[in-house]
DNA sequence: TGTTAGCACTCGTTTTGGTTGAGTGCTAAT
DNA sequence: ATTAGCACTCAACCAAAACGAGTGCTAACA
């Protein structure tokens, strides 16, 4: 990237921060007036005309102000993470309840970061794949019904109510749960092959489906698409006029609420490593999805330990609060972190 | 209500039918060419006058043709509902999947519902009030922590992880497992009262912290805050011009999100004994919603027997087509009942 | 050589005013 | 009671004009 000199970098920071309070194009006059460099409009005007050649900054037409360009945002957005880097991310407490539930947390968290930042915003449960089990119990319900219950690392419970035709006896039902518990327990998802479920079945003898049955329901807890994800906020896209034309507001509002394009996301997201702080950032055409190219995106990775990653994502016009969304974020990284987790040994 | 006479109920009739289909103001003109009675404009437009005069339609401007007013709509709906209610809703299969989880069931359910009819839709997971508890278990998942699992008739399974101090020995779960189960199985939640409660304590002996939050647990099922309310569609709203400039749409969509006007609806149809067909049509300021003041709102109350209560709404613009949204909500009604009930019992 | 004042120019936005046409209400004829 | 006819209304459309924010360039200046 070129080096742009000094003033030529408080020009495009200065351009761009009145740009992100106002959201109007910004003229060579405002500027000459904020910047506490004393210069007059006109060599401004000299230096936005270099800026614009650079691809920094864009004319939305002829006789308007400047406007930054997507170049322009990623400069920013660079040097923020540059100068806040150092930084510790100042706690202010969220008031994050420590109740059982993680669902709970999750959609109370979402809820307090789109009323705080006023974006849209999700945040996906922590994936539990690579989680291990804990405990897998099976219980007759009554004559024909069996509830089987599966605890993972993380006190993630998932039921299942199986059909059995003919009631199974006390004793082959303690066999069973001796049997399961015995095999599966401290496994992780991926390491129950093959070889494992046909032993499995074989001492089951004749209640083999009802093993099936059982692994079914542990295949289901890490399903991808199973991938919960909790939004909040979706409406505030109506507060930036430049998103809110009705076709582009329409297509953003339905990728919230299919949340198929926000799972795209949270995959890319947590494949694509995150440098230190865990932050990235995506403007405009940056994002993996389409809908989103008038839009910025910062997400947050929070995880757990035993490699449960979970993501958190704040979705805004290109003109959002960088600064304030990545504190935010930050912050609730490492609250989240500590709730969750406290959660999860407590 | 004054009575119309036949050549005003014709018209009026007219007038609606044509504004469900454009959406535009429709004038005198339009109305003697189409209507089956062979009347000059100028007639139209002395009944037209009266009509107005009379409340059923309305003129938005001085020169513009004649909108339905809410009264009109009501007398149309009320009209439709007469003529409809003999005959037998025909049943197209919707092929739901009898898979075994409610959720799912639901969800799809009012996905397709929304895909079909193009417009907002609500669905209300039945109401477990008044169910009886069918089985309860607790099993020790390690040293500190206790899973509490509570099985409802409809086979709803809630649970919870109980956090305990020291250890409980095999036998004494056992004997808590025992109690419960017997003092419990078969009772509704409104059933269990203080006094039960107390006696249950009692014979706890010192565990009864955690036959506390057991209690808890149940509790928590039904609580009305944890009503689940599935929507689908919400976008659709951007297709009615009338619903989406941006102030009203975003406060509709913002209403789909929260869900809380939601759930005020569904208190609201349930409470109403909707006569014998079950559905109910609120238009514009009959809802019980502000914000939906410009809409029209369907609604079905499914039921499960034992009191199980389930409300699936369509919302949409007042010109919305009531006779396509009626009977696809009489024929989902139906299926629904067959889909639920057949899983509770498969 | 870098900065600045001045000025002509551009171009989106707003304002204005005129035209159009759908639709009405009223009156008089049928 | 119905209808033809006509004057009237008014939102919608469109083009021309006025506006003004902001520019680029040039010439003067330190």
């Amino acid at each position: 990237m070129e080096e742009l000199g000094e003033r030529k970098e408080k020009i495009l920071n200065a351009i761009i921060k009145h740009y992100l309070e106002t959201g109007e194009p910004v003229g060579s006059r405002v500027i000459s007036k904020i910047a506490d460099l004393s210069l007059s409009s006109a060599t401004i005007r000299n230096e936005m005309a270099d800026l614009e050649e650079l691809g920094y900054i864009i004319q939305p037409h002829t006789s308007a102000g400047r406007v930054p360009s997507d170049k322009g945002y990623r400069f920013y957005v660079d040097h923020l993470i540059e100068a806040k880097n150092q930084e510790v991310a100042e706690i202010k407490d969220l008031m994050i309840e420590k109740t059982e539930k993680m669902e709970k947390v999750l959609k109370q968290v979402v809820k307090i970061l789109a009323n705080d930042t006023q974006y849209a915003t999700m945040i996906s449960a922590p994936s539990v794949r690579g989680n291990r089990l804990k405990f897998v119990q099976l219980s007759a319900v009554d004559e024909n019904q069996i509830l089987s219950v599966v605890v993972m690392d993380g006190n993630v419970v998932k039921n299942k109510i199986i059909h059995v035709e003919d009631p199974l006896d006390n004793e082959t039902m303690l066999k069973l749960n001796m049997l399961l518990n015995t095999t599966l327990n401290g496994l992780t998802v991926s390491e129950i092959n093959l070889g494992l479920i046909t032993k499995l079945k074989e001492q089951a003898g004749i209640h083999e489906d009802i093993i099936a049955q059982v692994l079914n329901t542990v295949a289901e807890t890490i399903s991808d698409d199973d991938l919960e994800i909790y939004t909040s906020g979706a409406t505030n896209i109506f507060k930036y006029p430049e998103l809110s034309d009705s076709q582009n507001a329409s297509e953003l509002i339905s990728a919230f609420e299919e949340k198929q394009a926000l799972k795209e996301f949270i995959e890319e997201t947590q494949s694509e490593d995150g440098e230190d702080t865990g932050i990235q950032v995506y403007i405009g055409n940056e994002a993996p999805v389409q809908t989103m190219k008038d839009c910025s995106v910062v997400t947050a990775t929070y995880e757990l330990g035993g490699g449960m990653k979970g993501t958190i994502g704040i979705i805004g016009p290109k003109r959002m609060d960088y600064e304030k969304v990545m504190d935010n974020l930050k912050n609730l990284k490492s609250q989240l972190d500590n709730a969750l987790r406290g959660d999860l040994d407590k």
